[in-house]
DNA sequence: CAAATAAACAGTAATTATTACTGTTCAATA
DNA sequence: TATTGAACAGTAATAATTACTGTTTATTTG
């Protein structure tokens, strides 16, 4: 469905600049599926670019995703963080601050939720972030 | 709403012993608001308990996480992960074994989506993780 | 085209978050 | 009261990430 765009697009669209490490990084990237880690990456791009660095490969990852050219999994994947809110409830997340904030599940408007879902996955509970820009941010 | 239950039943549903360090530990976490990191808990415990040690805390957490007794604001908060799938998509994922798998919108049913919420925030997209158990981990 | 300039890079050191290990304390039990 | 196992404090080790430094590369300018 989505077309595959040339690289040297993206990069102008997000306005990054282009380099041989970028390139073979993003392309690598995109020939694995899932939702791989900076060091599996890094195993896969380096048999491309053998002298490619770990810090490059972590520094351009980053790139990518303060740039909009790709996105990362969670917001929220630091340090650990622990939920002091007993309330079923979920949160609002500031992409640009990070920042978690508490929502009440009647404030989402209801989540048509089932109890079993396709291939056999049981369901205990649904967790909703809520992406955007928090009133500070904007 | 939800009322306060004493530290000692928590314990006895969940399976786990009281000790002094771990009362402690629980009543400094309810006093927390939000969504504290176990360095924040730790500093506070130890205005308590001097003596404790980072690695109590942690274990502690980490026993408490596991019994049930709480829960931690995300399962998947190690190392970073990129998302490799362009479609807008959510995620399964499994309590037990962390894993995380891709399910498109169309399976979860249609989610009452807004562009603007209350105290300002800015709504750029919705992240669901519907959280249970996975077919392999029953 | 050659020198100057700045960005990006590789390699490595440092930092942060977390877990593992070791010897000691403590509380329940025989 | 002696035994015993769980929990603890203190510290070492590991994993993930970021910072730093000197070198290479591409671009711009004279
Ligand atoms: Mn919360
Ligand atoms: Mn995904
Ligand atoms: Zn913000
Ligand atoms: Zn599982």
């Amino acid at each position: 469905m989505t077309l595959i765009k040339p690289f040297r697009e993206l990069c102008a669209e997000h306005g990054i600049a282009v380099t041989h490490q970028r390139q073979v990084l993003y392309e690598v990237m995109q020939g694995m599926d899932g939702h791989p880690s900076p060091e599996e990456i890094y195993a896969r791009v380096k048999r491309k670019i053998p002298s490619i660095s770990l810090a490059t490969v972590y520094k351009n990852i980053h790139l990518f995703v303060e740039s909009g050219v790709l996105r990362e999994v969670s917001l929220h994947h630091g340090s650990q963080r622990l939920e002091m809110n007993a309330e079923e409830h979920h949160h609002l997340v500031c992409s640009k601050c990070k920042s978690i904030e508490d929502i009440d599940e009647s404030s989402l408007g209801a989540l048509p939720k089932r109890r079993k879902l396709a291939d056999g996955f049981l369901v205990e509970r649904y967790s909703v972030d809520v992406i955007g820009i928090c009133a500070k941010c904007q």
